[in-house]
RNA sequence: UCCUCCUUAGCUCAGUUGGUUAGAGCAUCUGACUGUUAAUCAGAGGGUCCAAGGUUCGAGUCCUUGAGGAGGAGCCA
């Protein structure tokens, strides 16, 4: 008797064999037919039961949802749906699904009522396909950097640094909120507190990530990251994963080089390991499109769409081309833009990126070389004085997937921008000193995990590609 | 935070210019059938029409306020 998963039930020769298995009821046919996951694979296994043998009691309680323990022979099927199936000799109820009050009927259930539902929406045939492929792609990620020479770091979760400047941040404190011990002008005295300083939830972990490329060489952090900002949108998270790899000696065209090979494989990982969820998807994806008016509807199927950032080149742009283009534009001369583009030196807006990739270029774009005034002070100013090193990666559906720059590496030009923005220089200390001791030009980015999920999976809301989204507002389980 | 839209049975939705007893599919229950593929057929039960207030002879439908949700914008990954 052989204990084996669905999917290794399906893909091995086990035919004849008595075997034992265990999943829950996906549906229930005839009296007889069970349909039966484990959640190894998105396919069910077809259990068949002798009906007129089992006992009343045991055949009630075969309902969408229960646990199950089968034992039986896999024989080739009699039924058009599959190869093969289990002739079912014994089954024992694990755990009894109450269809009364079970929420996941088979049939559709809106988004919406599956996040409200979040502890039970993974045993959706979409949910399950989703979060295979998120554990897929995490593995990819580590499977890319390892396998390229990168070591992998842990950044704290807890930062005392407040001058990242990526967002408002969480704060950490086991202060008494209703009596918090005060310093003589009446502020907070976080010298109290746990750290003896106020301290955060990270917002990113790029500052430490260039510690450790200042010695490491090449390094990455993946972890989770919280901003605090009051985004309602279906790109936003409160927490979110985001990958951060930091490299020594890599100039701006290095860090797009490996952003654009890191993307590539990653896709390319899950479109070889993830076919049957992927497939699943590709359909559920035509099947919401059939609902939505023609123009609004994708030209290329999921896999294809994977297969062509693959396949493609990454179209490099400048800020100062991007503009040109854009104030040349058909939707810019016929006003049709919200916000006119008119002159250099404007951050683009969602409506320009998105003219950009999905209809000027029609492919991933990688726009660098941005005005100083609209990107962070950690990066790189160029000769002209007045752009910096940085890049963002824009994909089509998604925007803003990768922002990375080449980092200002140039002790003096750093302070005097530190300065310039009233951050407060001793704040920093630590992150100076790498320009003090054995500086190097260096490069690295953030790349948004759910977002890169999102694209791959084709799933609409964000909220939809983690298992238990934090936005404003939503903290349920 | 701003703009737009939505909230009717457990779920997904329909409900006409305000009019009598608010409908359908799925799910549930009862029965039939038994090689089905989100099985099929017959029947039954199931409603504070998001909440409060208002207009009206009469409100699911119109108005006001509030709550919850979605899409878009901003912030960004």
């Amino acid at each position: 008797m052989q204990n084996l998963s669905i999917a290794e039930l399906l893909e091995a020769k086990h035919i004849l064999q008595e075997i034992q298995i265990k999943g829950w009821v996906k549906t229930f046919r005839s009296n007889r037919f069970i349909a039966l996951n484990d959640g190894s694979t998105i396919k069910n296994i077809q259990c068949v039961i002798d009906f007129e043998n089992t006992p009343e009691e045991v055949l009630k309680q075969i309902n969408t949802g229960a646990a199950l323990d089968i034992k039986g022979v896999l024989v080739e099927s009699q039924g058009k749906g599959q190869s093969v199936e289990i002739q079912v000799s014994e089954i024992i109820i694990l755990g009894a699904s109450n269809p009364d009050e079970y929420p996941i009927q088979p049939k559709k259930h809106s988004m919406e009522f599956l996040r409200e539902n979040a502890h039970l929406r993974i045993r959706t045939n979409t949910f399950s396909a989703v979060m295979r492929i998120r554990s897929i792609l995490s593995f990819a990620i580590h499977q890319y950097f390892i396998t390229n020479g990168f070591h992998n770091f842990h950044a704290p979760i807890i930062t005392g640094s407040d001058a990242e400047g990526a967002g408002e941040m969480f704060s950490v404190s086991t202060l008494d909120k209703k009596n918090p011990p005060l310093t003589e002008d009446g502020k907070i005295d976080f010298k109290e507190d746990f750290f003896g300083k106020e301290t955060n939830l990270t917002v990113s972990g790029q500052l430490e990530a260039e510690t450790y490329a200042m010695a490491l060489g090449k390094v990455y952090t993946f972890g989770p990251t919280f901003r605090a900002e009051n985004s309602n949108t279906s790109r936003h998270l409160a927490e979110f994963w985001m990958v951060e790899p930091e490299v020594a000696f890599n100039d701006l065209d290095a860090n797009m080089d490996l952003s654009e090979d890191f993307i590539k494989y990653i896709l390319g990982y899950i479109l070889e390991h993830c076919k049957d969820d992927l497939e699943f998807l590709e359909k559920r994806l035509i099947d919401e499109e059939k609902s939505k008016p023609a123009i609004e509807r994708s030209d290329m199927p999921l896999r294809e769409k994977l297969k062509f950032v693959i396949d493609n080149n990454f179209k490099r742009v400048s800020y100062t081309e991007a503009i040109d283009i854009l104030k040349n534009s058909k939707p810019n001369k016929k006003k049709k833009f919200k916000f006119p583009i008119n002159e250099w030196g404007a951050d683009l807006q969602s409506e320009h990126e998105r003219f950009l990739v999905e209809k000027h270029f029609k492919s991933p774009v990688i726009l660098f070389d941005y005005p100083a005034n609209i990107k962070a002070f950690y990066m790189r100013l160029n000769d002209d004085g007045k752009t910096v090193r940085a890049m963002d990666v824009l994909f089509p559906g998604i925007g803003e997937i990768v922002g990375g720059s080449q980092r200002e590496e140039r002790l003096d030009v750093l302070i005097e921008k530190i300065k310039a923005l009233g951050i407060d220089e001793k704040e920093l200390w630590w992150y100076l000193d790498l320009r003090k001791f054995g500086t190097a030009v260096h490069s690295g980015f953030g790349l948004g995990f759910e977002r890169m999920v999102q694209f791959a999976t084709g799933m609409g809301n964000i909220r939809d590609v983690i298992p238990f989204p934090r936005a404003p507002q939503s903290a349920e389980f």
